[in-house]
DNA sequence: ACCATATTCAAGGGAATGCTTGAATACGCC
DNA sequence: GGCGTATTCAAGCATTCCCTTGAATATGGT
């Protein structure tokens, strides 16, 4: 006898009276309905665009470069995020911006990660394989970081596409992309160490930031975590009210 | 030209150097692995299970029944949580237990939830479905209950299943399923606030013990959360050492 | 009105998923 | 060693998912 019990079909077997809520089938529609907003998540692509929304609001084609993939493929992932409430989207002309739908879905992907690097066997090695090693490179905390940004005997500096630091970035940071940073070595003060931070614990900007920085003998140290984190905390944030956020294409 | 960029393919275009870190392909398995560990989350069952995991350790005979799935089939969600690291089992004799294997988990597991509550349209029209009206049930926080647990003027009844019970509960409840609520009317104090806890935020059992204790004129409330969301926050819990856990079969 | 740009829609193929069924394995008991 | 119980494994089928391709829609500029 292998099968669940038919008896208690639409009922739970915990309650009583015939009358009661708690049918096994609102249930399961129930927990359908959580496993929906896990659903969504759980493409790597996908998921890719939350970690990029999760800088800021950003325009469909911004994001298909940032994920490498066709403009009608990313389309239709966040026609999928749309629909399970986890981004929401604002017109601007032509372009139509994409960002979270709130906070919450910022705490969600992070826990998927805390998660994973918690608890999944291959993580340490696929991050390693991304990252590179870390295990030379000096960090600081959030908090660390919050204390002595006022001190001026360290310098900020956002390592992310410029779109995500218009769209908002940790406040007294200057944006210097990795592109921009080794024609731009003159403008960072050399009597400062440089603190370099991008998207969150697994970005690699940030790192190669800093690698590319010791190659020049500069003091270089990496923020732990990303803007996303920083934001969330409630530390304090800018953003460049100068243009409207834009996408940045490469080509 | 609607194809992502082939120039850069193994490179990220933020990299200056072509030996630093950060190939699109090692992104895209890092992203995946994260994504990994959303999959298995992204069937309802499995989140039954996760959700029945929270309250303590279970064997997988146990977890069936109370999912209303075939044995088999059990396991095989089993597995994949244990693949995805999500869980971790300890043999004894022939039982295999089955529990989260961290708290990290059951805050994803919240987060999803939260989320769910908050951005998926869906959701109010599920959760009532399944939940029936709560208007007009009286609640009470977990802030409000711990300061007045001890004051002598309302007792705890925990409504889980036994089992559950025996793996853990808040410090001071009594055992009472649904099943004996009526039959034990007798042995709760008339003069006492009942308050009735269960799963979490979406468990339905205390629901219908308030439902049940109103229709005897006993003065009732339900703890807004649950037993997990209690012990992760810190407050105090105890278990039955009398005897190992157990599943309970209903049949 | 016409064109360019940004985004969405629709159809199709290959792979993966969830559930079922029936058999295999592992442990404890006699 | 043989039996009963708890769990896992393996094969099959219907469904869903991801990505691709090509076309359709919507807005703004000239």
């Amino acid at each position: 006898m292998n099968k669940p019990g038919k008896s208690t079909e639409d009922m739970d077997s915990q309650t009583p009276m015939g009358h009661y809520p708690g049918s096994h089938k609102a249930k399961r529609e129930l927990f359908d309905g959580f496993a929906s907003v896990a659903k969504v998540l759980s493409s790597g692509r996908r998921a890719e665009i939350v970690d990029i929304l999760a800088q800021g609001e950003r325009p469909v084609d911004g994001i298909s470069h940032e994920i490498d993939q066709t403009i009608a493929n990313t389309s239709q992932h966040l026609q999928q995020l749309l629909r399970a409430g986890l981004v929401k989207t604002r017109r601007e002309g032509t372009r139509i911006y994409y960002s979270l739908s709130g906070p919450a879905v910022s705490r969600l992907w992070a826990a998927v990660r805390e998660v994973a690097g918690e608890h999944l066997a291959e993580l340490d090695e696929l991050a390693m394989s991304y990252l590179g090693d870390r295990s030379t490179m000096m960090t600081m905390t959030r908090a660390e970081l919050r204390e002595r940004i006022g001190d001026g005997d360290l310098i900020v500096i956002d390592v992310r596409p410029e779109a995500e630091f218009q769209a908002g970035h940790i406040a007294g940071a200057m944006s210097v992309t990795l592109k921009e940073l080794e024609t731009r070595l003159d403008q960072l003060p050399n009597d400062r160490i440089v603190v370099a931070y991008c998207r969150g614990p697994y970005c690699v900007f940030a790192d190669n930031a800093v690698r590319t920085l010791h190659q020049h003998g500069i003091q270089a140290a990496r923020l732990e975590e990303g803007y996303p984190e920083w934001k969330d905390a409630g530390f304090p944030v800018e953003a460049s009210t100068t243009d409207l956020p834009r996408h940045d294409h490469a080509s």
